[in-house]
This record gives C-alpha cells, sequence and structure tokens, in this order.
DNA sequence: CATAATTACTACGACAGATGAAGTAGTTTA
DNA sequence: TAAACTACTTCATCTGTCGTAGTAATTATG
C-alpha cells in the first residue's frame, strides 16, 4: 500500500491521465485506477472529488452532464487544452524526480 | 525545479539518506541533497529542521553534540536502528510507487 | 576595521491537499 | 424488504511545507 503522502504531487496527473482518451466521472475513474494498479493505489473519495474541483477551478477540466435519465446524476468530465499541457508538464516532472530520488535509494 | 508536493513523502528518507554513512547536521545535509542532485532539489531550512524533530520523535534519528569550541554549537544527528528500517521500507515502497506512477505516465 | 556574507539554527503563523465521518439519493441484487 | 452498489457532497481536522523573521557566531572583503 502506498503512503498519500508519496502520491500527493500526481493525484492531478492520474485523474488527467484517466480522461485522455476521453471524458469520465468519479466512481468511474475511481474504479479504473483501482484496477489499474491492482489495488495498488485507491484514491479516497474525498481526494478524488475535491480533486476534481481544483482541477476545473485551473482550467484543466470541464464538467458537463449526459443526458441520462437513469441512475443518480453524474457529473462528467473532459480534459482541456490547458489540463494536456499540464498533464504533459507532470510528466517530465515526474521523470525528474525519479533521477532526484533515486539517487538516495541505496540496495541491500 | 520540483513541485514539493511530489518529494513530500520522501523528504525524511532523503535524510535518513544521508546519515547512513555516518552522524551529520543540518547545514551540512543540505548542502549535501543541494549538491547531490545539482539543485536540481534545495530542501527548505523549515522543512528540513522540522523534519528533524518529527524523525527524532519517532526514533528514527538521535541528537547529540560535539565539543567543539569554535562556531555556532551544531545539533549533530545519527540514524537510529528503528530510523534504518524506516528507511529500508521507504526503498521498497518508492518502488512500487514508481511502478504504479508510471502506469499513468504517457510517452508523446 | 567595518561590514557583508556565510554558517547554523529557532519560532511562528499560514496554507494546501488528504482524509475520516457522515449524509443524501437513486438502482440493483439477494 | 433489506442490503449492497452507484454517485456523489459537506464539513471539520490533520500533517507537512513554506514564508517571514530573528538570533548568534565566524569568516571574507574592500
Amino acid at each position: 500500500m502506498i503512503s498519500s503522502d508519496v502520491i500527493r504531487g500526481y493525484n492531478d496527473t492520474l485523474i488527467l491521465y484517466m480522461l485522455l482518451d476521453g471524458e469520465s466521472y468519479g466512481y468511474e475513474i475511481s474504479k479504473n485506477i483501482r484496477q489499474l494498479t491492482q489495488e495498488k493505489y485507491i484514491m479516497k473519495e474525498t481526494t478524488l472529488y475535491s480533486a476534481f474541483t481544483r482541477l476545473e477551478k485551473n482550467g484543466y477540466i470541464e464538467s458537463f452532464f449526459q443526458d441520462e435519465s437513469l441512475g443518480k446524476r453524474r457529473t462528467y468530465y473532459r480534459i482541456t487544452r490547458l489540463g494536456l499541457a499540464y498533464y504533459k508538464e507532470k510528466c517530465e516532472e515526474w521523470k525528474v524526480t525519479q533521477e532526484v530520488v533515486n539517487q538516495f535509494i541505496r540496495e541491500w
């Protein structure tokens, strides 16, 4: 299990990744992250939804509603141009981060 | 430059790494981290010293004084058995974290 | 020789992101 | 009929980071 402080800087990135190939909504993204990581990382509901708010405020995602008659109303999200640019930046940053942290990892 | 939220979960680990090969003190550790990462990561003073407090409270490091006549008095730190165990855990966790995050990184 | 820079911290308050707990509300399964 | 699942929302709290500022001693500079 991964501690939250590690992923802290990348929760937004994970969500944006999940939106790269098309719109989605909270519950689905949550499930997909869980599955993709084989339960190695489970994003908490509150973390996820507060990330949506932040991402939308920053203009990285847009919310909208589908007209669907069934089920509880979902808020769908799609990534924006700005969000894509931010995602790419984060990917670059991640490479540097890995290099940096790896210098402090000793093998035994 | 790396954002602080990324390293957040690993500042303690970086410090412990710096103590693996012997005792040191704040200012020295700070300089060494800066040099080792070629300025790619600079730990803020307040972050560093608050990390010392936390690490000592958790029993991961021990503080002591050298009897030195010169300069402002330094607080030296050494890593404990518990600290070493924690460090090793963190190294393992880091490997998993890398695998997880890398699943959300797309190459362009 | 005065002053700036460097070394080596300490105190304090603010802030952002993560989280636990709890609640709402509709749908599907047992 | 109740439990489980889907799909959120609100709120209050905690932790770690960071900006600002201050203290105090030593060393370099002009």
